[in-house]
DNA sequence: TAAATTTTTGTATGTGCGTTCAGTTTTTTG
DNA sequence: CAAAAAACTGAACGCACATACAAAAATTTA
């Protein structure tokens, strides 16, 4: 008993510090200059410990994404619970998706490697797809019985497109701030939405 | 005299297919699965032949790409000639931004991963820069005397974000057309002008 | 055609990587 | 406090890669 749970706690601290100087490393050197000793000196461990507590380097990086992938989602849905009227969701979805202190240029690179590497790599895929479903679904609860189907689409890729573009110009080091961001993707709502619309959102 | 000639036009001629080849092996294998060894064989010469036409792999990658945004920065030129007026130079720019036969999913994924690897890599974020600069500049050739400098700011971070967040969609293989794309940049920005700046743009 | 030059080949070399594992240290057990 | 188990080390291995290079083939020159 008291055995599996100290056995536990170490491996998911290690676990968890590995995974955190994976980011670092990646974040500081990129996709391709993640080695696994980088990784483990940065963690001030062994190089053979990464095979002890992984499978291989795969795993780590894939255990990264996902975190990432999981903070970003937690930011969004915290928001959404706080709000009361259609708008205040769509508000909360968007702001959510530039979360203070995570949208920055290092992490927004993570991401968009990610991106890119999903096209080989089908796991990375697979947790790219479950973002994007969220995302649709999330802004499904906005406009459910509101707008129209194809109405719907057209706004929905729109947002998210811009949201994706928003994090890729960040990448690059574009001076965007959250609230920067998250205004421009409210203003194109705004535009893109009759004020009959906009007042059913906002009741 | 002729010899001198000749040389070149085999020179060029090789560094063209090898350029190709490395286009064409990114295109299947990602930026990580491209190795000097496939990239010769897909141009059907020895895995040598890349070490005497250019300094070495770097050296090809970075042919490739800006052999890329050429072509991409040459399509909305040629669009662009053509336009009398404002709003046709702006649907010239926003449909030369997805040319038929380029906007494609691996496409967009060599695209993104150079991105990505700008972080990292100096000379490709100075490609970058100058197809920035050239979209902002080919914007604002629109927009200039029509608009304040702040909401032409606006606009054009708008319209930008959104071109390449249907890239970034694309690459991660969303079935976008050119025709839906241009049409989805061009609704946002009907919407985000008023009646008045779409006539003067008209006119 | 013979010499000279350019072009191409394929192997060799060195480097850096992920992973393994036998052994060592640390911690837990009884 | 010993015995056992877990946590960790770091050297060693094999592999894939970029690049270099000497030799060969093809082409041009005279």
């Amino acid at each position: 008993m008291t055995k599996i749970s100290f056995r536990t706690r170490i491996e998911d601290l290690r676990r968890r510090e590995l995974i955190e100087a994976a980011h670092r490393v990646f974040m500081q050197h990129g996709l391709g200059g993640m080695t696994t000793k980088r990784i483990c000196e940065e963690a001030g461990m062994s190089p053979g410990i990464l095979s002890y507590y992984f499978k291989g380097k795969e795993d780590v990086l894939f255990a990264m994404v996902r975190l990432n992938n999981r903070l970003l989602m937690e930011a969004v849905a915290s928001g959404l619970a706080q709000a009361t009227t259609r708008w205040g969701r769509l508000e909360a979805i968007i702001a959510g998706n530039f979360p203070e202190g995570l949208f920055e240029p290092n992490i927004a690179n993570a991401w968009l490697s990610v991106c890119a590497a999903s096209a080989t790599n089908q796991r990375y895929a697979r947790l790219q797809r479950i973002f994007y479903a969220r995302l649709k679904s999330n802004l499904a609860s906005v406009f459910r019985d509101v707008l129209p189907d194809a109405r719907f689409k057209q706004i929905a890729l729109a947002l998210g497109t811009m949201i994706d573009g928003l994090w890729l110009r960040r990448a690059t080091g574009e001076a965007l701030t959250p609230q920067d961001s998250t205004a421009l993707v409210l203003s194109v709502a705004v535009a893109l939405l009759t004020e009959a619309e906009r007042a059913e959102l906002a009741a």
